[in-house]
DNA sequence: GTTAGCATGTAAGGAGTTACATGATTTT
DNA sequence: AAAATCATGTAACTCCTTACATGCTAAC
């Protein structure tokens, strides 16, 4: 969870921890946040794993200035190679862990550098997990409505019209990747360029 | 959280772990689950809190059988005296602790047990938080908007469009509690008749 | 010179999940 | 008699939060 966003993060830029936090409020929005009592820790973890390496960041500021070796600076992160792969490995991911309700948003978030492929599979498995738990509720609730007081009710319909606005706003969104998606193609290989990042588009102007 | 909701469950009637489930399912619908995993080790913590008591559900079947005090039967789980004063004290709790996203949906299910003032106090605090995190992220997105990629915006938008719904559907809710909430009394003395539980209504045919 | 915000961290703990283990009862 | 579903439970673990502790730097 965090480790991704971590990883995405960093993917497109050396972070220190402080601005991490805020690029992961500015990136995730409205549905996730951390705080830094996860952060660091979760950092220093990957840091021991080898998918990032801490920077002095203070180094470029000071320039030529005597040594000082022993202040606070910020520490700057950076991805390792492994870092780079194990990002790859986790975009790469279509299951279950990639379209839960906790995990959805993260990867979504990084579609950008995910194989289009995978984003089609990764919205559908969201949907399909949508729509299974609203045929659950719709199910039971036709069971029980009678039995169920005025603010259960309201709770019930407010769910299942969000459910119901979050699977049509991933219909849209399926369609638009079936269209745009993969322009080079036509048809026939459907060539799942996995780690190939489009040229330039991070820093288009 | 859990601990609420059994409350809840068991203030209406007795039940067991199994069907507990079940309740909770179709009591708080698409927005929470819980697993067998926490719910059995949270009835036992609940025992041994004194706020239930595990009877024997096969008592009643068997009547008149001989012992067979040896069989595992079905639990039923009842609510105590203290447990019914322990579910109040957390019904009159307006505060973070019932409006946040994980834990407002449990409080709102069992607002027809809940004191008006109190619903209107939670509904009002939700309202706000959901506020303030629009606002936060309506800010940077303004200051950041240029930088996003396409999928990093859609997620924004979506959110914030659930954002909007979710307040605009607490507004109507705390209009109809202004109104239609209080209807003995005109003015006046608000008496909130905290556990004044109505008539019948509950197993009504 | 003091408040506010930047910056980094740790310790303790909460609230759950997954996977496993077991057995009874009902349906096919 | 096999399969499904009802029913109860435990152990290990995940992932994150809260509260605390510390110090620097910019603004008022």
């Amino acid at each position: 969870m965090l480790e991704l966003a971590v990883l995405g993060l960093l993917h497109e830029s050396p972070l220190h921890g402080y601005e991490l936090r805020q690029r992961l409020k500015a990136t995730l929005g409205t549905f996730r946040a951390f705080s830094y009592g996860s952060l660091y820790p979760t950092l220093r973890r990957m840091r021991d794993a080898g998918w990032i390496t801490e920077d002095d960041g203070d180094a470029e500021v000071v320039a030529g200035a005597p040594a000082l070796t022993g202040r606070r600076g910020k520490v700057v992160y950076k991805l390792t190679a492994e870092g780079k792969e194990r990002f790859q490995e986790l975009l790469a991911e279509a299951g279950p862990s990639s379209w839960e309700d906790e995990t959805f948003g993260v990867h979504f978030a990084f579609f950008g550098q995910t194989d289009p492929a995978v984003r089609v599979r990764i919205l559908e498995g969201r949907r399909s997990r949508l729509e299974e738990r609203r045929e659950g509720v719709r199910t039971t609730l036709a069971r029980t409505r009678s039995r169920l007081d005025r603010y259960t009710l309201q709770l019930q319909e407010h769910g299942l019209e969000s459910v119901d606005r979050e699977v049509r706003w991933l219909t849209e969104l399926i369609e638009t990747e079936r269209a745009g998606g993969p322009p080079p193609q036509t048809s026939e290989t459907s060539t799942t360029s996995q780690i190939t990042p489009p040229p330039t588009e991070r820093g288009a102007p």
